[in-house]
DNA sequence: CATTATCGAGACGACCGGTCTCGATGATGG
DNA sequence: CCATCATCGAGACCGGTCGTCTCGATAATG
């Protein structure tokens, strides 16, 4: 069928686990083509050939290079207290540590800068994460556990938007007990 | 007492304004200290003499430049629920417009790549419209407005961090409606 | 008037993103 | 087995930016 050379799977994974690497080491603005392209063992037009720019590189990296924006589970107990307080606790955790909070901080200056990145990240990023939250509402709602008064998009967005101030804020990292005090409020004023 | 030339208070406006601009036309990444330079009339070293680095200018322009974030008030009719129903209209309002949400992507950014940044902003920005709001919840609270086991900083994160989310997800801007049921989840959970 | 610090202007080196070229490598079709 | 062709690693190259440095001019002090 397609004549010619095939693209090189190692060259595509070498590049990627480079620019994870380097950027929870240094950062989303220290970050350099050139480095990922040495430490990848991998000429620069490699990189290219495959991706239109360094955030798209940066979008793939982090998503498809593997777990490191772990899949926080959301259980579905029955009890949706109980999923969303384990939700939150293990985002808190992975927020907590030097990784997850680089990776976020990354993510979050390439959302800011380049609106195509943004568009790729929400997509494949928080678009599902989101979408998890809403599907859990949605059948706690029908579960009677919830009013149906109140929106579930509001409910997922200020659970999310919660977490993400407290990471942008640089001041103290989220606590468990920060989680548990954010949900209560939250299912206070939607039960 | 100190000789020589002193510091042109029209060259630091100038500078200050210009960045404003700049930044609110560009964005963050775009924005150059050549272009600053160029648009304030000034020589780029004026810029690096008082500044230490493109996100200094960049906070301090965001700042003192001017009232560009504005300080949107948090009234106190005596009922907590119309205070921040008119705080956080006022808030999406701003966040609509496209000065606004450039401003506080471009803030955002620089927060996420720099933690010097990050810090004054947080101590100049961020930090005191979270103390306002965290005043106006203590009051409420000492109305008996609010119940007292949810605490008020849990209260302020959640309100400011569902205003971000909107921002930084980059999909629909925040409604007038999505305030007022934020406020609505978020009192009826602490009442 | 001499001294001193800042001024506007711009040259300069270092670095980075992105494009282009090169010879080598590997896969396909004949 | 061989010609074809896309990708490979490597690196030269360009345009642009940051931050430093130098220059003569200007303003404020003693």
């Amino acid at each position: 069928m397609t004549r010619g050379r095939r693209r090189s799977e190692s060259s595509r994974r070498a590049i990627l686990d480079a620019a994870r690497v380097l950027l929870l080491e240094h950062g989303y603005e220290r970050l350099t083509i050139d480095a990922i392209a040495a430490q990848a063992g991998v000429g620069k037009q490699t990189i290219y050939r495959w991706w239109g720019s360094k955030g798209a590189v940066v979008a793939d990296a982090a998503l498809a290079g593997g777990l490191v924006p772990p899949l926080i589970p959301l259980p579905d107990t029955g009890d949706i207290e109980t999923d969303l307080r384990a939700w939150l606790r293990a985002w808190t955790e992975h927020l907590a540590s030097g990784v997850g909070r680089s990776l976020i901080l990354a993510l979050t200056a390439a959302t800011a800068e380049d609106r195509a990145v943004a568009d790729v990240l929400y997509e494949r990023f928080t678009g599902p994460h989101e979408q998890l939250l809403r599907d859990r509402l949605d059948s706690a709602c029908a579960a009677g556990q919830l009013g149906s008064e109140v929106p579930v998009p509001t409910i997922a967005g200020v659970l999310i938007g919660s977490l993400l101030y407290r990471v942008l804020s640089m001041q103290a990292p989220p606590t468990a007990d920060d989680a548990d005090m954010v949900v209560r409020l939250v299912l206070a004023g939607a039960a």
